[in-house]
DNA sequence: GTCTATATCCAGATAGAC
DNA sequence: GTCTATCTGGATATAGAC
């Protein structure tokens, strides 16, 4: 057995661990709420004492920034794949939304770190950060494909697409009186955008 | 001087503090946050030891709590008078809507606790929340004018306006990148409500 | 009403043994 | 890699003097 084959080994052992210690924060947050996460409960859980997850993250903040990405490492191909045998660019949009208002209200704390972003002194890597912004990427191509190429038309919808997700998580949790509202109100803010003059 | 002459001043005294220790929370989340506010640090600020608090607010939650019924009893009159001069009530309906998105930008903190509503362990109480409530219908209402009396619709709208406050704040606080296109956005969504089935 | 003193608990981080 | 031991600082809340 080679030196190379060793250190594969103790890297592949030591992402298994991260994928573990992830999970469990997921689970955790879920539960308790994004700000309730300590990293001393996560350990308890975990079965470790606090100081050992140091040596895999060197703090909170290294943590939460592994959280960030992770999410958007996990709803990012669920969006590029979404609605690949859609009829139209507008079908294929509604695909789109829909599966991010799923991956929203199926999962509120992350929905809560990755895009409401007010956990306390939490603020993402630049690395991180793009990670994100190759993620929204994705539903600016499909609102682009649908016709909405005006900047100010993307961010009004946007901000619908938002909006729909956080009075979801706010006031519904669980249920789907928002989201289900999707379909018809991006079609119908898209037919709008198309015929009222920018004044 | 009457026993009732001297409750009445000691009232009024004790409504003057509360008043002024109100202002200081509002004025300290506003620079670092509302999960930041500490009830130590507001004593700090305001002079006095953490503890002379408890004697108006019993506890955290409690001031939380006066804050968020005193946010909306800011924000209540603001939204019931805004637009009385409006020639039509879709007018007057973007007068509303332009009025509470100044105020969730001119104030992300009450935001984030009025309407956001991810502060740690904050929830309303029920005396609160009925206040929340309260002016929540003032803009249902100017919806309605507007036309928008399908329940399904108003949810879209409500879900339109509180995401374009929420990408303003997130994405571009200080601007008004997103809100500037509340009007044309309001206007385009109403037009398409009407126009699209719910098939 | 405001204070001192204190209780109790929790957080994240560091040093160094094994 | 994980541990024990410890540091440092923060939080909310209570008791009781003045």
């Amino acid at each position: 057995m080679t030196e190379n084959m060793l250190r594969q080994r103790t890297a592949a052992r030591r992402d298994a661990v991260i994928r573990e210690v992830l999970d469990r924060a997921w689970a955790l947050m879920a539960r308790d709420g994004v700000a309730a996460l300590s990293v001393r409960e996560l350990a308890r859980d975990l079965g470790v004492r606090q100081q050992s997850l140091i040596y895999y993250f060197p703090s909170k903040q290294a943590l939460l920034d592994a959280l960030f990405a992770d999410g958007f490492g996990q709803l990012q191909p669920r969006l590029a794949a979404a609605g690949s045998a859609a009829a139209s660019p507008v079908d294929r949009l509604v695909a789109t939304v829909t599966e991010l208002l799923g991956y929203c209200t199926a999962h509120p704390a992350r929905y809560h770190l990755m895009l409401q972003r007010t956990v306390p002194g939490f603020t993402p890597s630049q690395a991180s950060h793009q990670i994100a912004l190759d993620t929204l990427a994705i539903l600016l191509e499909r609102l682009a494909d649908a016709g909405v190429t005006d900047p100010a038309d993307a961010d009004i919808s946007r901000g619908l697409i938002n909006g729909l997700a956080a009075e979801q998580v706010a006031n519904d949790p669980g249920g789907d009186r928002f989201t289900r509202q999707a379909p018809r109100a991006l079609r119908a803010l898209l037919a709008g955008l198309a015929t009222t003059s920018k004044e």
